[in-house]
DNA sequence: ATATACCCGACTAAAATAGTCAAGTTTTTG
DNA sequence: CAAAAACTTGACTATTTTAGTCGGGTATAT
């Protein structure tokens, strides 16, 4: 059970933001060199981060991103969210009809995975980024 | 983040076994029709079951798998690390010196990776197969 | 004997992932 | 104005992982 990396950057990238921010916009370039992300891929998430209201832009010379809300209250949920990764453990639709073999009635380890999914989800919505920030004692 | 059919079969499979109980052993074959999961794949996922002592075999006519613990005593979590299914949410060990990124020092979400990995196994740990079958609405 | 059912390694098709590439557009500053 | 910085966007690709299948076993009850 792995998060995937665009996730995990975005993570990584907000925070970094979190942390350098200032009155102007944070560049993709700067994350890219703090980090040690690829900025092309940066830039791939970053799309999405936009389209989804968590940054917003700026172009140009001394452009780059902003955060829309406040770290404290920018929760984790926001940013996996806006990457389509989704906290579903196994594949059965909660809504659908279908269960996971395809009969008609649910199977019995349905309800079991539900319960993980509300556990897990409730882990990233009651982090917020302002969180990761504490108490670290690595440096960015 | 998904968890793989592997993992959510064996789940599946030792729940069946749990219900269906009885003095003699449940044959894949019976799992695979009631469940409808291939029975060349259950065989593959039994074979780590095995070797990990969560169930135990008889061959022959008549034979099958025979849970080794009671399910009142066989958490799941015993069950996802026998299919090699670790949370480790992402990449980054914990052991190594080495970061996720390639650095030195631990980037600045390593910690919240930790403690999410930590919230996801407390609860494969405290979970027992017999909780499975609790008040399932759902017959098998 | 023979049918049933476990045993085990190797193989493969399909999907997901991680990341690159190319070709832009916008804005600031000299 | 020109040039550079930095965002914008869709498409493309290599690699890895997943979800199984296949083939050829071995043990045992009847
Ligand atoms: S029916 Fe939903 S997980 Fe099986
Ligand atoms: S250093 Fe461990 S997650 Fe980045």
């Amino acid at each position: 059970m792995k998060l995937n990396t665009k996730s995990r950057y975005a993570v990584m990238a907000l925070a970094d933001m979190a942390v350098f921010s200032s009155d102007n916009a944070v560049s993709l370039r700067d994350i890219s060199l703090r980090q040690g992300i690829s900025l092309l891929y940066l830039e791939q998430i970053f799309l999405r981060l936009k389209k989804n209201n968590i940054v917003k832009s700026v172009r140009g010379i001394n452009g780059g991103y902003i955060l829309v809300k406040s770290p404290k209250e920018l929760k984790i949920s926001d940013i996996l969210s806006a990457l389509d990764q989704k906290v579903k453990t196994i594949g059965c639709k909660k809504d659908s009809k279908k269960s996971c073999n395809g009969k008609s009635t649910k199977c019995i380890t349905h309800n079991f995975w539900d319960e993980l999914d509300i556990h897990i989800n409730s882990f990233f919505e009651n982090k917020k980024l302002s969180d990761l920030l504490k108490n670290r004692e690595a440096r960015i």
